[in-house]
DNA sequence: ATCGATAATGTCATATCGGGCATATGTCAG
DNA sequence: CTGACATATGCCCGATATGACATTATCGAT
């Protein structure tokens, strides 16, 4: 995940599940690095609306990303495991588009 | 990179360079895989004109980036080896906003 | 309460990524 | 030509991500 990221903070984001509220202003985090983290939030509500609408189960979606079921709670559960490269392919396998993609970054 | 990819696809993408022209139709992609090389595409040109922009020089963008001159010329040279959160980190790292992010992925 | 299906969590071996260094190539001014 | 600066390429090896498996909730239906 992070590159310049050290342990401590990693571990903090871990134990917050960084899922939780505005990520913002949890010490320590330079613009990039939230901004990144708040697209990464961003893509895992989009991939669950997607997958709810469409019906598909997390084993359905898997199979379609290539992937196991246990990848795709980590992925729904914003897990800092969860590379933004898999974010997207989850994103488009889910049955967004690039519009929906474009409109969750911004 | 890629996760189900195959040792013999991406070989291919990289002596193609994969970024010559419109990557879309080059054998065996599913629509998600080049969808997602489409973005990163469009990432690195973005990262290129940001950095031209603001005149920063790669050893500059990489001292912002907390990374090395030989990773940001890979970045620029769409090396398979970046992935889209090195990509994302380096557009903002180069002065680009999340509408442009958002504007190049749609 | 007991299935059966779906989702969450922990762990692990392996694959991929990334910083850093060395080196090559290129460009340009002096 | 030479030195200074910018960019490109190859490599190493430590850091992270990923698929897979096992186990454990949830939850609805009967």
């Amino acid at each position: 995940m992070g590159v310049g990221m050290d342990a401590a903070k990693k571990k903090r984001l871990k134990e917050a599940g960084w899922s939780t509220g505005s990520v913002a202003e949890f010490l320590e985090l330079t613009p990039e690095e939230s901004a990144l983290i708040e697209i990464k939030l961003r893509l895992t509500e989009l991939i669950k609306k997607a997958r709810a609408r469409r019906h598909l189960s997390q084993v359905a979606l898997a199979e379609r990303l290539g992937s196991s079921q246990s990848r795709v709670a980590k992925i729904e559960a914003g897990d800092p495991s969860v590379s933004l490269d898999l974010l997207v392919r989850a994103s488009f396998a889910s049955g967004a588009t690039r519009k929906e993609l474009a409109r969750a970054i911004a």
